[in-house]
DNA sequence: TGAAATGTTGGGGCG
DNA sequence: ACGCCCCAACATTTC
């Protein structure tokens, strides 16, 4: 009897998985498989918190594979070759997969589909990984988007939304199965133990992704416009990794966050609300991704190119160890190297300061949280960054900058969330907890902060980076 | 999904 | 009572 192969990707879960759908319906054995091809990422291999995931993903997923009676295989190397092994081996005569949108993941995935015509093998790919697929969504003109709101308005217009099948696949294993590494062979964890704060934070799989889109549900999203801007709370879904690596499916969450017309306002059931919206935001970064490629690397604008960025090491390496000397910052990167995670309006203040202040590229930025977070997606980062840079599409005009001081004082007003990443400053009063090099020479002796303290001496004087900034702006203006 | 600079207004102190 | 000034408080514009 013939097989069929599935191979996994970003879609590392079983429910409302379109291909795990597709297998059952061929009714053949199964083979489930997933291949490690770093080398086929460009300049993009996954970072270290983005690994420690995968080897608990990957674990959490051969675990409930078990549990239905099949067994994950794992390879490492050339994708085309190690598919072609299998297929040959097993004498498979249909793949399934999930459709990837980064530009490497689509040279990937045509490398594979032209072999497997050549091979005669039945290929077939989905869209697991979003509401809409980027080719279907275009402008009035045929043109893609630029711009979030008409782009979202023509999504929900559109009503392409298919609801999801949140039924276990019936599957058969196959007799017999090919040869495969154990997870541990792909050497994903990092050999050191900076990885314990991530674990503490996260339970990676598909049960610990469907526990945190519960608990939002229940006990978060009502208040989500409210509390989402305030990183001293638990006021935000905390699902962007479990969406990254596809262990819960986007039409999911969209059905329990916007489809429920028993729970939800009338707002929330146009997907207008501030936490659909967010999910537009996400379909809105592969929308550009997906078009426009080149910006994973490159400014969307090409005046960016232009843009007179510093290299200064020293101050790259104080933003990344958060000892800047602005609370909110500091804060914001030691959470994120703990726990591989940072606060979105955290992640708009650092970016921000990191840009503007520092002047060092966005580029720069993108790649240290490409190797942090545990959600890092480079369709995202890539908005992000380029969006706080100003370079990019929608983005906040260039002179929108943040104030550190001011951004803690608004988001954190009790100093709550500053006081939790940076023990220095857990015994300095709350009026100068976001400006303690203003704090008097006794508040600051009772902390400890000697005279060469960050919190005594920042690195940079906020009136001089911002003018700076607004400099750096002009000159590439008058650049052509 | 800013912040700073600049402009306007109006209450109150005071000569 | 009146004009003058100061300066919050708020609005507008500029970066």
């Amino acid at each position: 009897m013939s097989t069929t192969i599935v191979w996994f990707r970003q879609d590392l879960r079983l429910l409302d998985n379109p291909s795990l759908r597709a297998a059952e319906a061929l009714g053949l054995p199964v083979i489930p498989i997933y291949l490690w091809a770093p080398k086929e990422e460009g300049s993009w291999p996954m970072g270290g918190a983005s690994r420690w995931w995968l080897h608990h993903s990957l674990s959490a997923l051969s675990e409930s594979l078990k549990g239905i009676g099949l067994s994950l295989i794992i390879r490492a190397g050339n994708s085309v070759q190690e598919l072609t092994a299998i297929i040959k081996a097993s004498k498979a005569k249909h793949l399934v997969f999930s459709r990837r949108y980064e530009p490497e993941g689509m040279l990937q995935e045509r490398a594979v589909e032209s072999q497997m015509t050549t091979l005669g093998i039945d290929c077939q790919s989905f869209n697991s990984s979003l509401l809409f697929d980027p080719r279907e969504v275009m402008s009035g003109k045929g043109t893609p988007f630029k711009v979030f709101t008409p782009f979202w308005k023509a999504c929900l217009k559109s009503r392409l939304i298919e609801l999801p099948t949140i039924a276990k696949p019936l599957l058969k294993p196959a007799l017999r199965s090919p040869s495969s590494l154990k997870i541990e062979q792909l050497d994903l964890l990092p050999r050191i133990h900076w990885a314990d704060g991530i674990g503490k934070a996260w339970v990676p799989g598909e049960t610990g992704a469907q526990t945190s889109l519960q608990v939002f549900a229940k006990s978060v999203l009502d208040e989500y416009s409210e509390t989402r801007n305030l990183p001293s709370l638990e006021g935000t879904s905390r699902l962007s990794p479990h969406l990254h690596f596809g262990e819960i499916s986007p039409r999911q969450i969209w059905e329990v966050t916007a489809e429920n017309p028993m729970t939800l306002s009338a707002q929330s059931r146009t997907g207008m609300a501030t936490y659909p919206k967010e999910i537009g935001w996400r379909e809105f970064a592969y929308h550009l991704m997906f078009h426009f490629p080149f910006t994973t690397n490159k400014p969307l604008r090409t005046e960016f190119s232009k843009f007179p960025w510093k290299t200064r090491k020293s101050a790259l390496l104080a933003w990344e160890r958060g000892s800047t000397g602005f609370p909110i910052v500091d804060a914001g990167m030691r959470q994120l190297w703990e726990m591989g995670w940072m606060h979105n309006r955290v992640r708009m203040i650092v970016a921000s300061f990191l840009v503007k202040h520092l002047l060092i590229s966005w580029q720069q930025g993108a790649k240290w949280f490409w190797d942090t977070l545990v959600d890092a997606d480079l369709a995202s980062n890539t908005l992000g960054w380029q969006w706080v840079a100003g370079c990019g599409a929608d983005a906040a005009p260039y002179f929108r900058i943040f104030n550190p001081v001011l951004q803690g004082e608004k988001f954190d007003p009790d100093g709550r969330y500053v006081r939790r990443w940076i023990p220095e400053l857990t015994k300095m009063p709350k009026r100068w907890v976001h400006r303690p090099w203003e704090a008097s020479p006794a508040d600051q002796k009772s902390c400890g902060l000697s005279r060469k303290s960050p919190y005594v001496s920042p690195i940079v004087d906020l009136r001089e980076g911002r003018d700076a900034a607004l400099q750096a702006y002009q000159s590439m203006k008058e650049r052509r």
